[in-house]
DNA sequence: AATGAATGAGCATTCATTCAT
DNA sequence: CATGAATGAATGCTCATTCAT
């Protein structure tokens, strides 16, 4: 595949990260309003689609006026940007760090799958955006995302070499698909997760595992 | 889940269908050229988004003017709803004939997979246009696409409750999960399919499927 | 001067021309609109200036919704641009037949003073609106206007240099200067005129054109 | 003519004078920036017009926040009245200082055109900004302006009359014409100096001298 | 069957202005 | 003195839709 569009891509948080000059050195009222309207654009966009949802819905949502938004976002392109953005580099290293570790296989394929369902559940909507409106961004507004997104990718296809080597999985597989199809299964059931508040996480996230190390027939 | 709201669904062919009331009097023209009007709408609708398209976008897809456009269709949501129903009974049809088929499960499995994406690569964009935007149509226009899903469903979750019968498929799955897998994961190939064009429909096809039968993990 | 910005420069004839692809084969009836669009523009813009007009002003005073002015002129940069370049390539055109004619160089100013002056009290403001408004065009939209301005300029210097050789003008005078300075002068009438109805444009051609060629002082 | 709106028009300098009921117990910190925050807007406003420009342009120029500015102009239209009068009530002092001297009448059209042209290149864009602009400033805002400006052009036009009585300037002409034409041809090459600095200042004052008295024919 | 013309509501964005700190 | 934050009205522009021809 030439882009790696169907993944999860992480960026630095915005909001850690320094995009107004003076962004640092302004009080914490800044930053912590600054969440809020990502949050809240996260949501409007999460349900109305990036060219769905108006600026006014953003505003309403963090219950300023509209013009008050430019304040924080200098076009709605850029919010989309960092809401797309937010919340990934954490997730990103969350990865890492898995991956880092001493542990068997199916671990880390079942903490791997943990933290992605896990994210949805809890950064909601960012997660739901980046996954289906990235691609409404021009390109130099993705760059960042898609190279985080490779990492993560990568991070995964490494894992199932492991399992590879040591004997623990397939060596017939195609580690490339096998990524690919990992993050296509959990952001289905992540966009489940989202819509239908009535689905178990734990149940979810054991039958995704169960699904994609054992499938389905009896050996 | 409350609303079976990640599947496919199927809907009567509008352009077989008697949707205008003079539509079957009309000379072959009109259904010819509407045809080519929804597959239009398909192909603007996949890549900009519903919202993100303009009936300009697509009058422009078909060599006409904007204001022509409304002679194929009534309104902007009628053509996403005919676009999402498009060739869906088609489908549902190929589903209901590979169920009833005297065949092993894992021919099955293969079969609709098989049915799933080649629909990705004939249809284009319609199938995407239905998987990603179809949430964009008010609730009345969905019933029918709705009822089609449910029936799509209802049929795969049968197939692996007669391989559970025969002995083939593990008697520990929940069907309901695995069935929206299947699809999670259809979906999320079929859109690299159309993105990547790369990509080897067959190859991808057996994969897929030697996926969700075996898993990943040795015996 | 580096820039030729402070004189008449001309366009050809936007209307005349063929701005919309299907323009020439367009019934009269949209060409008609678009000029009483270009001038109801350029009163607009006189009047009020380029910034300080709203789209909504010039639609007012062409009789139609706001939206609809965008049928008309891609966008309100264009509406200036085809307000400054309107007439222009008629007027450089009568430029050219003035030189081009065998008479004296008197009689030539004067010809030259009347066509810039009477153009002023016809076109109204559209030549306003081209010497106060044009610098507000981006460079690129001011190309075709500036290389009529050019050619006009031109022609104004080689009247000096024939009335040099001819043995009437001075032939210590910097024709480079007294061709700006006539321009200057022209504008600057030309501009009182429109504002101020009293005027009487006979008087003030000839008196332009003595100050001019005779200046103020006795011999 | 009406309006006397093609000539420059004095106002009290506002610095000098008591703008601020407390400006006079102010430390001179205060003048000293307010002269910055006229000269920052003069700027501004030559280069982008009045609409063209936003506080936030002239508070940039000035290196403080959009919001300080308002302590120094109550609004974005003191700041062009401000700006227009700028320099003003100095400029008429010198031109009746001009017309007072017991000198010579072309000697004293010499000193009037360097004046004239002096302020352009040395106060910049103030003078190009009362000449371009302050028609964009409420009737109420230009009275003194205006009231100065025909201080200015009656001083004009009795150095004329007194040229006419000592026989040097020809008896048929029209004063009040020469005067605003000596006027329009003085802002038309300030405003050529202002845009384009390789022209020389004293050149083009003595040019525009020869013009006006000498005029472009032998005699 | 198609189009040119027009509409009007909606939208992203800008900007002058205010004010508590 | 100066600023960060917010406002709300205005503005350029887009676009789905209509309709006479």
């Amino acid at each position: 595949m030439n882009e790696a569009d169907n993944i999860i891509e992480l960026g630095e948080s915005t909001v850690a990260g320094a995009q107004h000059a003076a962004e640092q050195s302004k009080p914490k009222k800044y930053a912590a309003k600054k969440v809020l309207a990502i949050e809240a654009a996260a949501k409007v966009f999460a349900e109305k689609g990036f060219h769905g949802a108006t600026t006014q819905d953003i505003a309403q949502a963090m219950g300023i006026q509209q013009g008050s938004l430019y304040y924080y976002f200098k076009s709605k392109e850029q919010a989309l940007q960092e809401v797309c953005e937010y919340g990934f580099d954490v997730y990103v290293e969350r990865m890492k760090k898995i991956c880092a570790k001493n542990q068997p296989f199916e671990a880390k394929i079942l903490a791997i799958i943990t933290s992605h369902l896990t994210n949805y559940s809890q950064k909601d909507s960012a997660m739901k955006v980046h996954n289906e409106q990235r691609l409404y961004l021009p390109l130099e507004r993705r760059s960042r995302i898609k190279q985080l997104g490779t990492t993560y990718r990568e991070l995964l296809e490494q894992t199932l070499e492991q399992g590879i080597d040591a004997g623990v999985v397939r060596d017939d597989i195609d580690t490339h698909f096998i990524a690919y199809s990992i993050i296509g299964i959990c952001n289905s059931w992540g966009a489940n997760l989202i819509r239908d508040e009535s689905l178990n996480l734990f149940e979810t996230i054991e039958q995704c595992a169960d699904l994609i190390l054992v499938g389905t027939v009896n050996k």
